[in-house]
DNA sequence: CATTATTGGGGAGTGCTACTCTCCAATGTC
DNA sequence: GACATTGGAGAGTAGCACTCCCCAATAATG
């Protein structure tokens, strides 16, 4: 399949194909002759990965670059599985995190995380802190039980996503990275769903 | 309060405070002469949410302006408030759907709903089909079970939501809209903070 | 009252991202 | 042999979120 054949199958421009392979998104096809160059299914793979992880995930192609470099590579120990896939994750993720949120919203954060009995990933802490600063500065208050209730959901979330994971350690990375990332959205749509169902049951607000 | 005062209180430049006030993002402050204006705490807070909305949240200004102004709207009727406040976040958020997702996946959208006695909002449903079929896609398989799951899950959460709601319909809508695109960053935290727990937990992966 | 600083307003410029266009000689196809 | 297509690379584009600069009018200061 050449170029043109890519694009038919993926529904992208051959431009975009082309942009795609300068900045070393898609592999290069293996090069048949000095102008010709074979793409086959793992091409269309990678093609529809990346366009589901920018247009459904929301990713920036910079981030997407991450996430396919950590996937590619193996992931040293096997051991260092999830680690690696959430370095994976934080990376491709806001870098709008320099500071580290308030003192007091960082204090919540542990004492949540250590009321769950979760790791203290910093990391993750402090992007936490971060979003509970963010909506308090917007005059949204996020209540101690609120958040609580919150943690609850994200731990079934959690034991279902590890869940889906078979013990190959290759395709387990990918299983929980690609997975994470794209049912994000798919989790948030359903909030806004169950919302309106809730809203529903306590009257007609 | 000058402008320069405002930028003080919000950490925000003042060019782009004016940037802000340009784009009707800010309301103008009560002009005492020509070159002057006042602009009190209502004025602070207004900035404040804007950067939660476009930092924490990942709105654009765009967005931003059409989530404000169906706050700043009296909704209508108020027994549709709920109504005004999706459509305020349907619309604020990707304008990316077009299409409407595969029919296989619409089907599956439509089933889940109904088994969780959802109602069936079309822009919810044709959103929900668009992320499955994204997911597909970039080859990852989301099961029926499991996304039961993530629905039972969005349920607890849409319950947890409507029920930090006061009966005061205008700051109702404020809470609902708010702190679900506050929170949302909130909850994808979470969800990581619990695979990493869940992982431990089966095991060394 | 004179001088200096600041303000609101607005146009234009910036940096970044994700393409998209144009050109080229080499190659494939009819 | 004529014409279309290809890979490769440079340059151009559109949109976004600022950021810079200039202006005359005003406020603050000595």
């Amino acid at each position: 399949m050449r170029i043109s054949g890519l694009a038919a199958a993926t529904g992208v421009p051959v431009a975009t194909l082309k942009y795609y392979l300068r900045e070393g998104l898609v592999p290069p096809g293996a090069a048949t002759s000095r102008t010709q160059a074979d793409y086959d299914d793992t091409h269309v793979g990678r093609v529809r990965l990346v366009r589901a992880l920018t247009e459904s995930a929301g990713l920036s192609l910079a981030a997407v670059r991450d996430v396919l470099a950590a996937l590619d590579d193996p992931p040293t120990s096997r051991h260092d599985l999830l680690g690696a896939a959430h370095h994976a994750l934080v990376a491709a993720e806001g870098d709008r995190a320099a500071g580290a949120g308030t003192d007091l919203s960082r204090r919540r954060a542990r004492e949540l995380v250590a009321e769950r009995g979760w790791c203290d990933d910093l990391l993750l802490v402090d992007r936490l802190a971060e979003q509970l600063d963010a909506a308090d500065a917007a005059g949204v208050e996020v209540s101690d039980d609120y958040l609580r209730e919150l943690a609850a959901a994200a731990d079934q979330i959690g034991t279902a996503d590890l869940g889906t994971v078979r013990p190959d350690p290759v395709s387990a990375l990918r299983q929980v990275v690609l997975g994470t990332l794209l049912t994000d959205p798919v989790l948030l749509t359903l909030r806004r769903m169950a919302q309106v169902r809730a809203s529903r049951e306590t009257g007609g607000v």
